[in-house]
DNA sequence: TTGTTTTTGTGCGATACAGTACAGAAATCC
DNA sequence: GGATTTCTGTACTGTATCGCACAAAAACAA
């Protein structure tokens, strides 16, 4: 259960045959069509390539699994977010490329995932208080990246950053329920495209420079 | 399976010992504390008073029990919408007395279960076609509700009624997942209210009348 | 009262599922 | 090379779950 990072030295006995990273991504395709509950340990070993003691024995029973792949998503999910928020362009360019490239995410065949946070997180949340609170982490963090940029950018003061943070974090949670639930992607995008001016405004008229 | 809407007239054989509204409303409880998938047909028979039977009898298998759920859910949310879009005050009261009524009910003791649609239905849309159908028709309808509110109002028609009709359901989507991971009720009624305003702009200022 | 219809509730069967034991295999350490 | 450590994969156990069969009960019809 350590997480071996890559450059783990060989550690004594017979070593693994999978990747724990690669295991994480394919196993992530099945959470994140089924869900948390619905999700058997006969699919997520299938999907995995791997059989169910391997998988215990690599990180635990299903909720800890989750968890795992869930922390894996999210961070991935900060990283890409943070790149292109910390990238070229204005605000409203950054902006609206967080919302492309997520929309592209969510949309992506075959199954439409949405976002695994939104779309099968939150649904465990009664039941399953650890997997709420990475959950609120991960949004946490992403607000952060957004407020982190807010606060960077020239725009007024006067929607804070935060609150501004808020706003975008909320259109895209918006938009990872609809493009779960089948809503196109060119829907999506022009929503998106929408809502960006207003996120920054420079109120009513054209975006400023940042 | 007929949808006995109260008034039949008494129907030949014995009668039944329960009102399906009551019983759907008290299975509602269960699918929105576990989700689809992980309620199981013996909690919800428990919840209902009802054996397994007997649910089968009236409603068919936990799909079928599901949906008619989710579509008597839907039509008292739908009701309740309305209810105070056709009220009185100018729209953004009205819109605020919406998302008040709403985080009110998302973040009940002692489950905070947010929205059953947005909650619930969402994750289970990839692997259950019919209930994404039903949860696309209720918020089309909720979005439906917000756009007549909206062209109904002295708004400008510069963001089309449309438009704000999508913006403010999403940010009621955003609160419904936000209060499911456990977001506190006041926190929620701020941002709500920060994001009436921008809903309604009016832009910067003072709310114009409706 | 006798027959008919519908619901109730116990109980059953078959399957699926989560989690584990155990023997064999593949590597390192000495 | 032998001992040790760790992983793999088959097989297993107990439980939970869904969905239904069937007899008893409660109403109406004649």
């Amino acid at each position: 259960m350590r997480t071996s990072t890559e450059l783990t030295k060989r550690s004594r006995g017979r070593p693994r045959a999978f990747i724990p990273s690669q295991v994480l991504d394919r196993v992530r395709t099945v959470f994140m069509e089924k869900g948390f509950a619905a999700a058997s340990l006969d699919e997520l070993a299938a999907a995995s390539g791997l059989n169910r003691p391997s998988l215990y024995a690599a990180f635990g029973d299903k909720e800890q699994l989750y968890i795992a792949t869930l922390r894996f998503y999210g961070a991935r999910s900060v990283e890409g977010l943070e790149a292109i928020l910390n990238g070229p362009g204005t605000i409203e360019q950054r902006l609206g490329k967080v919302y492309k490239g997520a929309i592209d995410l969510y949309t992506a065949p075959p199954h439409r995932p949405g976002c695994m946070i939104v779309g099968t997180a939150a649904v465990e949340s009664p039941s399953h208080p650890r997997i709420a609170a990475v959950a609120n982490e991960l949004l946490a963090a992403i607000e952060k990246s957004l407020e982190r940029a807010f606060a960077a950018s020239d725009l007024p003061r006067k929607p804070s950053p935060a609150a501004r943070a808020h706003m975008a974090g909320a259109i895209l949670y918006a938009i990872a329920i609809r493009a779960r639930l089948g809503a196109k992607a060119a829907d999506l995008k022009a929503f998106a495209a929408s809502m960006v001016p207003t996120i920054c405004h420079a109120d009513r008229g054209r975006p400023a420079r940042s």
